[in-house]
Order: C-alpha cells, then sequence, then structure tokens
DNA sequence: CGATCGTTTGACAAGGGTCAAAATGCGTGG
DNA sequence: CCACGCATTTTGACCCTTGTCAAACGATCG
C-alpha cells in the first residue's frame, strides 16, 4: 500500500467553512490555505485524544468523520457530538486545557492545524462563530436525547448532519455518505443498536429516509422536518 | 413584609468565583466588585431571556438559581443545564448573538454585568475558564440523560449541583438548599415527575440522599460517588 | 473459504410513562 | 389562629417504548 504523502484533490474544508462564518481577510485566507497543506492523517477507528489528557493546538478535520465519547467504568459509551469536515478539534481559550471527551476518529480522517487568530480580526470571528455553533449542537443532542422518541432522535439528528455537511459540500443537500454504524448511532441517541435498527426500518416503510449502502436521501424532507420539529441552527442576528 | 430595595448582605459571587478559575489583578478585582453593585432583581419563574432573541450584554447571576430550557412545539420541555451564583448568562465571543436557549428563573434572582476583559488578561482567562466549565456540565448532562439510570442521573445531577454550588459558598459542601420542584429535575433528566419522585425514594431509602424541606446532604457522599460513577470535572493541567 | 463485523429478526423482560386521585404543604386572607 | 386555594408530592394500577439475549443472515477481507 502506498501510504501517506499528499493528496491528489486539495482539501480546503476549513478555509470553505470559517470564510461562510465571516468576512475574512486575504491575509487570512491565504494562512488558512497555507495550513491546510500541513495535513495528517489518522486510521479509522482511532482516538486521536483521550479524555482528561491535554490537548494540542487546535485543529480542523479536513475530510472524514470524528467523534466525542464519553465511556462509562462499566463500558456504556456516551456519544456526545460529531466532527465534520470544516469543523474543529480543541478550539478553546484558556491555558493547558485537558479534553473533556475522548476523540474518535469515524472514518479515515484528515486534519490541519487551526491557525491563531488576532483578537477583534475576521478570523476570530469566524472561530467564535463556530465555537457557538458547537454550543448549539450540544444544546441540540441533550434535548435530542432528554426529551424526543427515538424515531424523532434519529431524524432530527440525521437532518442535522445534513446541514452540517451542506455548508462546506453543497452537494450533501440533496444526498450524503453517513458514515456511521448503527452502534454508533446508538451510542450517540442513547438507544441499542437493535432499537436503532426497527427504528430506522420504520422510517423508511414511512418513506421519510432512503439509506442505501451508507447514502441518505430524504424523499420528503420538509414534511420530516415538521414531523419532528426540526429547525436549522441559528447563531446570531444581521447574519 | 420588607420587600426589595437594596439587601444587608453584599453579593459577591461573580468575583468570589472568577478570582477561583484565574489569578486577577486588583483594577480587575475592582471592576468586578463595581459591577456587582449593579444589581437587577428578577422575580422567580420569570423569563429573562426566550430562545432566539438577541442578547444583550453578558451578566453574572449573584443569587439565586437560573435554568436554560428548550420546549417543543407540542410543550415537552427539556431543561439543558442550571446557571448557579457565580455563573454567567451570554458569555459569548461573536457579534450579534442570538439566545440558543430561554433563562428562566428558578428562584427570585440578582444578576450583575460581567465586565468586558482585556485579551491576555486574568479576567479574560477566567471567563474561558468559567466558558469550559459549562462545556463540561453540557457534556455531562448528554451523558447522563442518554446512559444513566433514572437513579444515577439523580444521583450525578445533584452531586454535580452541590461542587459547583461549593465553588462559591463552602457551607454547600455539607448541606445545600435545591431549590428544585420535581419537576424541574424530570425536565432536566428527561424523566417525569412521578418517576422523579419514586426514585428520589429510593434513593432515600438505600441511604444515599437526605432531602427534608428542600434541603440536601448526602449521608455517604463517596459511596454514592462511587456507586454512580461522579467524578469532579477537572477543565486544565497545571491548575 | 472461514473470520469478522454489521445488520436483521424474534421472543421476552423491564424501566419508565400515563392517568388519576389522594395527601401534604404553604402562602394568603379572613 | 383558622380556612381556603393552589402547587407540589405521593401512591396505585396499568401500559408502552425500549432493552436484553440469542441466533440467523449478509457483506467484506485476508
Amino acid at each position: 500500500m502506498s501510504m501517506a504523502k499528499p493528496q491528489r484533490a486539495a482539501l480546503k474544508a476549513m478555509s470553505t467553512r470559517l470564510s461562510r462564518l465571516a468576512e475574512l481577510s486575504a491575509d487570512e485566507l491565504e494562512m488558512l490555505q497555507a495550513a491546510e497543506r500541513e495535513q495528517r492523517r489518522l486510521p479509522a477507528r482511532r482516538d486521536l485524544l483521550s479524555e482528561g489528557e491535554p490537548i494540542g493546538g487546535p485543529r480542523a478535520v479536513l475530510s472524514g468523520w470524528a467523534c466525542r465519547v464519553r465511556t462509562l467504568a462499566d463500558g456504556r459509551r456516551q456519544i456526545v457530538g460529531f466532527v465534520l469536515p470544516g469543523e474543529f478539534i480543541g478550539l478553546c481559550q484558556h491555558r493547558n486545557p485537558l479534553a473533556p471527551t475522548t476523540l474518535l476518529a469515524v472514518t479515515e480522517l484528515v486534519t490541519c492545524p487551526a491557525p491563531r487568530s488576532e483578537p477583534g480580526s475576521g478570523l476570530s470571528e469566524a472561530y467564535a462563530r463556530s465555537t457557538a455553533f458547537d454550543d448549539h449542537y450540544l444544546i441540540a443532542q441533550v434535548t435530542r436525547v432528554g426529551r424526543l422518541s427515538a424515531y424523532e432522535r434519529i431524524a432530527d439528528t440525521i437532518l442535522e448532519l445534513q446541514d452540517r455537511l451542506a455548508v462546506v459540500d453543497p452537494a450533501a443537500a440533496v444526498r450524503f455518505r453517513l458514515p456511521l454504524t448503527q452502534e454508533l448511532l446508538a451510542d450517540a441517541l442513547g438507544l441499542t443498536a437493535v432499537h436503532v435498527n426497527r427504528t430506522i426500518q420504520a422510517l423508511r416503510r414511512d418513506g421519510l429516509l432512503a439509506w442505501q449502502n451508507g447514502t441518505i436521501s430524504f424523499p420528503d424532507r420538509s414534511r420530516l422536518e415538521k414531523l419532528v420539529g426540526y429547525a436549522p441552527i441559528r447563531i446570531s442576528g444581521l447574519g
């Protein structure tokens, strides 16, 4: 096998997403693109970071999926959230931070460093907005797991994931690869894999979800949104 | 009854907590104490802020409890977290932020503005650490609601609340007032009030929880901690 | 072509929800 | 001090969603 080295397609999820989050200067854009060339590659199913461990500098995911996991003493697992292309790991304002969760590569992963920003700059605004989105995702996760039925949880999650993917890859708004096993979904949703399986079948039967070979699409997205009360996230006014 | 006007004891939860989170300069401390005199009082059971609404400047809670709520279209409610004395509302780095949750006063509430900090200052480090704690609380909340049994959820929550209260009020480490109805607890834990009630009775029967007239204590805290796998939060190394 | 991982199915169990009513507590006003 | 009204807690009976255990099925990979 030919490991590592460069790859053909340029990966630019970080700069793409950040420039949608705020107005960036030409300098900042260039800096980001330079950072995107310092890639680090990681095999699937590997921990990038363990809970309680000191965090290295902030990094962005350029391709692949990661998830943030809490594992209990008896082996129960809760996935607290996913990290998608263009999103960040370890964005943190204070000194000597420790990882609040373990970070697990769901698929093979390409990451790059997230450059430092000047206070008051466009880039720092973009980071701040990214952080605000992360916050919303966590809040949405609490609500999902706390108050939605299994049926609603699954739909709501996948709807959110589609929106997040589409920020960086417009094609995802039509259909997208979901690289999750039903067991991972279960761990994210506070369910068991068996029940996730049955519930997905129900969604399919109801004509609300198509999931073939790991590719997702929604036959009638707006009906589904209404049914589970999904609404896209807004973090700021005048935006 | 003698309502309102000033109050006897000086409220200083904000400066107390912040100075435990980082080394503050004398100037900063003074600024905080000045801010603590600009109090705003709010009756219990009132919204301070609604989901999706523009946020005013950041504020701290000086006394009383608030909670962050998501309400679904059909009336289901999820409490995403609590805000205790010394903790913040609307700490946010980006411009024109919208509230991600509704903010509800659980008890009567006294708040004050949270002064701006200079980048790189001790105060800004303290804010950053406070934010990191908020993050942890949210992550813990996901894990609780996603993977713990009712019994564990209740214990784990109350243990966490005790630790958080004790930051500002050492006496809370022995026993403290929990101003929550069983219904509020239920909405926080993704349970029903009826089930919360039965579960609390179980905790009492097991000699793990004493709850009389709204005052909580733990007859054997370390046993309880082990039983539910509770561990205090650490956000940073060398700290 | 076995091994392994993920999905699917079935039968059954249990944790927690629902509904309804009784009991308790508490602030208000007489 | 008592009486009322409301909110909260408590109890009981029953039900439903989701979990558990086990096995079969299907893909993918050395």
